[in-house]
DNA sequence: GTCGATATCGCAACAGGTTGCATCTGCGGT
DNA sequence: ACCGCAGATGCAACCTGTTGCGATATCGAC
């Protein structure tokens, strides 16, 4: 069997959401290469929450020639096309979260360093957005949220210094 | 006039929020250093929001010997002190608040990258911060705080894609 | 199947911060 | 006035990202 008429790289079987990307892509003018579907892969592996560090090191795993600037590239193309979205952690690091499902903020306390997600359509998310928006006309951009604090169990602890 | 018992290194006249560090430090078991007083020099004399590396930038105005990560250190100590305060802006990067004055929030608008101040005692803020404690237990660390968003005026003009 | 425009890549340098470690020094004790 | 020790400094290497640029390769057109 000659390698013949088939694209060059093709990606096997992520699922639905990701299946989509190349044509995406160029549709938009862009184009579908081999780092891109390597990132992509990882990507679709990828639950919840992941860094840029982590999703380059992943990315090496597969294709150990990665060059961190290509995956940070291809991050920000993805974010664009709304297949992923960031915010930054409490210590300012970039984190990537996978859409269209979870989409969240986090609550992160400083104390115990624990972390917790809060749904978009959670009601207490829903009354703080409201409640900026009616007050000062700001739609609040709630999954690239990450609110620093003391959580419950610490403040019970008296640890709120 | 011999450079007699005085002291080698004193800070003319800070304001007086300042004025009693050297102390405070001591206090602690810390010290009171020519970098360190280079660096409150500064901060005396910035207003509202700066950033780590403008903060550098200004002690090597001072003394062009300003090593960098001297300045962080000792941002991290004021910050113990509850001299300052830090948050992270937009790009993640730290920006440095200065007490006790000016305890606020930020919103950020992402299309036109303008910047607003959202006090601590702002009824916005109150109701925000109150339903997050009621609903979760958290208490949210304002001054901290970044919100990322659209404002008004760019939600005014459709530009909230 | 080939070609050309241009999107993307790889690389190297840079920017903002952080960290480990050897050396130095503020400052409390005597 | 002097000592000693723990806290600070300076330095160098590292980490996470970003940017400019020349070389390469994707992909639509013919």
């Amino acid at each position: 069997m000659r390698a013949t008429g088939s694209p060059a790289q093709w990606t096997p079987d992520l699922g639905r959401p990701w299946a989509g990307i190349p044509d995406q892509l160029r549709a938009r003018g862009l184009r579908w290469t081999p780092q891109r579907r390597t990132l992509v892969e990882v990507l679709s592996q990828a639950d919840g929450h992941v860094t840029g560090a982590e999703l380059v090191e992943r990315c090496r795993s597969i294709d150990p020639a990665t060059i961190p600037s290509t995956v940070y590239r291809t991050l920000d193309v993805l974010e664009d096309l709304g297949v992923i979205r960031h915010s930054h952690g409490a210590d300012g690091r970039e984190e990537f979260h996978v859409l269209p499902a979870a989409e969240h903020a986090h609550l992160y306390c400083r104390v115990c360093s624990g972390s917790w997600e809060l749904t978009t359509d959670d009601p207490v998310v829903v009354t703080a957005v409201d409640a900026v928006r009616a007050g000062h006309g700001f739609e609040i951009d709630v999954p690239h949220l990450t609110l620093t604090g003391v959580c419950a169990t610490c403040r019970a602890a008296g640890a709120d210094a």
